[in-house]
DNA sequence: CGTGTTTGACCAGCGC
DNA sequence: GCGCTGGTCAAACACG
């Protein structure tokens, strides 16, 4: 490690960050209980994000929420209960990674998922979900 | 035959 | 106004 790595763990700022988690079955766990809790209209609120102007735009514009979960894992297929259908590719500019977009394969449901691997420990996999799953899950 | 995956192209937002 | 980056779409292909 250089004196100049800014190194955050994560730049977070605009999605709320869980802990991580080393078995996949937590995992499918946490995720099942959140986007139920979710679905109830527990939490959420875009306005709740953060407050900076920039991510408040980008939130207000959305309105919808982000949740970033981070999982030390070797593989990036990482089985949440729900069944996902990738749509896209992306080389990171900043990152010598790809990034895989993933979306919900149920009908009606707008929920897409982000997987990447973290620049700074590729053993950890960050999965970030975007919106809420309005249907339980189908397995 | 249906579904999911793949890959390149296209587009929109933001910075300079 | 132009260029860059990230995000999405869509056609073709591979697989069960």
């Amino acid at each position: 490690m250089t004196s100049t790595t800014p190194a955050p763990e994560f730049e977070v700022s605009e999605f709320f960050m869980f802990e991580s988690y080393n078995s996949t079955d937590d995992l499918s766990t946490v995720v099942s209980a959140y986007f139920q809790e979710a679905s109830g209209g527990i939490r959420c609120s875009p306005t709740q994000v953060e407050t900076s102007s920039r991510v408040d735009r980008s939130a207000e514009r959305e309105a919808r929420v982000r949740i970033a979960f981070k999982t030390e894992s070797e593989i990036d297929s990482l089985d949440d209960g729900y069944k996902w259908r990738k749509y896209g590719k992306k080389m990171l500019k900043n990152s010598p990674n790809p990034r895989n977009y993933y979306k919900c394969s149920v009908n009606g449901c707008p929920v897409k998922k982000r997987i990447e691997r973290d620049k700074y420990d590729t053993r950890y996999v960050i999965t970030t979900y975007q919106d809420v799953h309005s249907h339980p899950t189908s397995n």
